[in-house]
DNA sequence: CATCTATTTGCAAAAATTTTCAGGAGGAAA
DNA sequence: TTTCCTCCTGAAAATTTTTGCAAATAGATG
């Protein structure tokens, strides 16, 4: 089953509405296998249908995001990006100097955080997109 | 001496200009002891200085961010707000539904985390004001 | 299938944030 | 102290994101 698919479902299952629009800007996110934007999410779902409005693109993403269904990240520099949950757990290193983001494998100590949050808080980490600012390798050694 | 004095002394340190107004935003930040947002920030800074903008609010509180000084976090619901790197590292957690913050202390999760992405990718990861995206324990026994 | 109602949408206006650009000033060097 | 160069600032414009509200509609029910 195609992911968008899944996620759609998931949806169904909570009682959330779907919709038109809801679909097209779920299926964008998951097609685009990666990182996007809400501008790039609102052009693509406007070629399909050019009446949607950029206000429910970015209704939609808070929607998802508030669902668990979606991760938010600022990247800063006024990069803003969502991606659907899909992978393991994994961690973005973003640098703070250069921007860059570095997409790592999500370790042991990543499910640890995520059970002690769990155990100690009752709270239930997302942790299929964590972002974590920093610096890079590249810019410590730079840091002029 | 005074936390904003510690933050201004590290900035000329590294050759950075200090001008009046990134001093009024420092000692705005650290003298409140909390995460502000950036128009709270701008309140407080224009009755001391009217004539200061908010455009450099924002631009001195990225440039903030960007030397690793201060953190700023997405709270959802458009609270962004901006805290002085201060404290050892501790938690945000971040309730995707109703929105609350719960602060947690660091424990050695963290820095074992750290640690790692030191280790692994030479990635020098800020650990002051992680912020972490989840559904909180009420949210979660109140799932519609 | 028709009806009903809470949710969702599009539009427009508001609010938040970033950029542009022409001066203005921090601070190194003389 | 004065000079100089680079970076910083204010103001306005541009851009991005959110919000208010009337109209539209998903999905439950009869």
């Amino acid at each position: 089953m195609p992911h968008c698919h899944t996620l759609i479902a998931q949806l169904r299952r909570r009682g959330c509405r779907i919709t038109p629009q809801r679909e097209m800007v779920i299926e964008t996110i998951a097609h685009s296998g990666r990182h996007i934007s809400a501008e790039e999410v609102y052009e693509e779902v406007r070629r399909r249908a050019p009446s949607m409005s950029l206000a429910t693109v970015y209704r939609t993403l808070d929607f998802l995001v508030a669902e668990g269904l979606a991760s938010k990240n600022d990247l800063g520099g006024g990069r803003v990006v969502y991606a659907t949950v899909r992978h393991g757990p994994h961690l973005h290193l973003v640098c703070r100097r250069c921007g860059r983001v570095y997409e790592v494998e999500a370790h042991s100590l990543l499910e640890d955080l995520g059970r002690q949050a769990q155990e100690r808080y009752g709270f239930a980490a997302d942790l299929q997109h964590l972002s974590i600012p920093g610096l890079c390798a590249d810019c410590r050694g730079d840091p002029v």
